[in-house]
RNA sequence: GCCCUCGUAGCUCAGCAGGAUAGAGCAACCGCCUCCUAAGCGGUAGGUCACACGUUCGAAUCGUGUCGAGGGCGCCA
């Protein structure tokens, strides 16, 4: 519908131009939204008010003219000039019911668009390390590129999801040794687990498989473990050169065969059970994507050659540079290390080169905020490459703070004291946490309200939604129990009869269905569809309240299922892109 | 110190690409079930859009500055 009245409009503008009052250079740039009420219409534009200097007429006398050049439309009662120049577009009633029938008519499918273009695009979320269980921090993340990804798929964009598993690298090392020191302590050795290394009790499981499979294979007295190594942080030291030479030490004593047992399984378990925690919160990926895949091909390689090539690379103190600061990045960055080893930087930057090479035409980056030191430079890095910077999108997404009995409820990952993304989805359910991580702004801090995500109450936004879901269902069961039936067709002839104020409030919404998909996706803002569907129900329960349904006269009856089955069509939709189931009973 | 994000009603937040009288929800107050689920509905009250200047016919929205909040600034990953 938008659409076409933006057709409309430029088809007058261009008019205008050919005849001369508009010069030959104007932007034609229709410019349409929608009214905040309906004496203002349904739709309004602001042409002949950005058009009126470089025409040279005052506004309203622009706005005349560029109305009495607009084509004919079956849809368009009539245009009327308001204000300082605003045109005003009054719709025909059959441009609603026309989009109501096709609601009906193309039922789950209504609202999948073409609009994204032809190009393919990959969005990349959560991607958190493989080094523990994930939490409420990766959570925001995961349900906001989750219901992006789908948003962006609905309006037309040919998405992939994708994860980057980052199974290579230090962290991945003190993993390993972190689960070896726990197998020693099943085993009955003391040991002296660094303070900076992971605590959590996941370890010990890992510990307990490994040893399960192995028995004591592994097994090294505390003084083969820890002799002529670095002081711990205890012993005064910074900890992190006592967790490289465990490191080595382990490597050492377990030989390549048994590190890799301790490394594989810690890798296999964590990874498999953040695929099962996400795919029970509602969220999928097509591609889980290896950090060491990218490190055993030569694409590390492969990106750094290329940022040579274009000159952007030097040698100081025996590292190799990115000269980043000529690219629009605070400071140069080192892509190889004294020692020969490429920088975790260095990855990214082919990783990002990899997707552009795989035909994906945009890379959407969903980061937590913490990450945003990464824009000015993996944007400065996509320059180096001589890629569009553009093509590299980065939305960070602020952090969720949990509120309990109205208390920020305290977190830090350093005692192991988080709360994971499970208990967080076992305590208030994933159809809230998946509404609550989204329903603000992704660039908003959001304080997540555990008592309020579980409440059962009009105050609970998804229950909200969900019953008046839930609602219309009711009506379709206590039609059968009455004996009664709905016939769509006597309806869809019948819609004329829906002219109540709460009627066409309804109908009115459900129009702007396809607009809200698309600008969310366009805005990369779910939030928007949220609150979409937050009104969608508001004028549902609205209507409820005002009217009855299951009325005596046939044509009224089937009219008004109709408008609420179209309701209930959109509901479900929207929830499902959200991630958030709609029960039929509640 | 530098950089990023943000500042809208008592609270939590919308406000899409600058547009008409700044909107929701919660909390407060007053009402509504002989009727399809009251997990609902109707109404009242509540704002100097942090502040200042600028751009514009028009600014919560764009620009600059000030104040305030949070975050980021490693040859870590």
């Amino acid at each position: 519908m938008k659409e076409h009245l933006e057709e409309l409009l430029s088809q007058s503008l261009l008019h205008l131009q050919r005849d001369g009052v508009l010069p030959g250079d104007t932007d034609l740039k229709v410019q349409l939204e929608r009214t905040r009420s309906p004496e203002y219409g349904e739709f309004a534009s602001n042409l002949a008010m950005v058009l009126a200097k470089p025409a040279g007429m005052p506004p309203r006398k622009l706005a005349e003219a560029i109305i009495e050049r607009v084509p004919m439309s079956r849809q368009v009662d009539r245009m009327e000039i308001a204000g300082p120049g605003f045109i005003n577009i009054f719709l025909q009633r059959c441009a609603l019911t026309g989009i109501l029938k096709d609601v009906l008519r193309q039922g789950d499918k209504f609202g999948q668009l073409r609009r994204g273009g032809r190009n393919r695009i990959t969005v990349e979320y959560v991607s958190a390390n493989p080094t523990g269980p994930l939490h409420v921090g990766h959570g925001r993340g995961a349900a906001y590129g989750a219901s992006l990804a789908s948003i962006m798929s609905a309006a037309g964009y040919k998405v992939q999801r994708e994860y980057y598993v980052n199974d290579n690298g230090r962290q991945m090392d003190i993993l390993a040794v972190c689960v070896w020191l726990r197998y020693l302590e099943l085993c009955g050795e003391n040991t002296n687990f660094p303070e900076n290394g992971y605590r959590g009790d996941y370890i010990y499981d890992i510990a307990r498989l490994v040893r399960i499979d192995h028995g004591d294979k592994w097994r090294f007295t505390r003084l083969e473990v820890e002799d002529g190594l670095p002081p711990t942080i205890a012993e005064g030291g910074d900890g992190e050169a006592y967790l490289d030479a465990l490191i080595q030490r382990a490597k050492e004593l377990l030989g390549e065969t048994g590190y890799l047992v301790f490394f594989n399984t810690a890798l296999d378990n964590i990874l498999s059970d953040i695929k099962e925690d996400l795919a029970e919160f509602g969220v999928h990926f097509d591609k889980w994507f290896s950090e060491r895949d990218l490190e055993e091909s030569d694409a590390v390689q492969h990106a750094i050659d290329r940022l040579r090539e274009n000159g952007h690379l030097y040698e100081k103190e025996g590292a190799v540079w990115f000269r980043a600061s000529d690219l629009g990045d605070e400071k140069d960055r080192v892509v190889i290390r004294e020692n020969g080893r490429t920088t975790y930087f260095a990855s990214d930057i082919a990783y990002f080169l990899n997707k552009l090479e795989r035909g994906f035409q945009t890379a959407v980056y969903v980061f937590g905020a913490d990450h945003h030191g990464y824009v000015a430079r993996l944007r400065a890095a996509a320059r180096g490459l001589g890629e569009d910077p553009d093509r590299l999108e980065i939305l960070l997404v602020q952090f969720a703070v949990l509120f309990r009995f109205g208390e920020k409820v305290a977190m830090s990952t350093r005692s192991g004291q988080f709360i994971t993304l499970r208990e967080l989805r076992e305590e208030v359910s994933t159809d809230a946490a998946r509404f609550f991580y989204v329903m603000r702004s992704h660039d908003q801090h959001l304080d997540f309200d555990l008592d309020l995500a579980k409440s059962r109450t009009n105050e609970n936004p998804v229950f909200y939604i969900q019953y008046a879901y839930a609602r219309i269902c009711s009506v379709f069961r206590n039609l059968e129990d009455m004996d009664q039936r709905h016939n769509g067709e006597i309806g869809n002839v019948a819609l004329d009869l829906l002219t109540e104020d709460h009627e066409m409030q309804l109908m009115r919404n459900i129009s702007r269905f396809t607009e809200t998909i698309e600008s969310a996706a366009r805005l990369r803002s779910p939030h928007l569809l949220a609150h979409y569907l937050h009104s969608l129900a508001t004028d549902l329960h609205s209507y409820y309240n005002a009217h009855q349904f299951l009325v005596k006269d046939e044509n009224m009856r089937n009219a008004r299922l109709n408008l609420i089955l179209a309701t209930g069509i959109i509901l479900r939709k929207g929830l499902g892109l959200l991630g958030v189931s709609a029960p039929e009973e509640m």
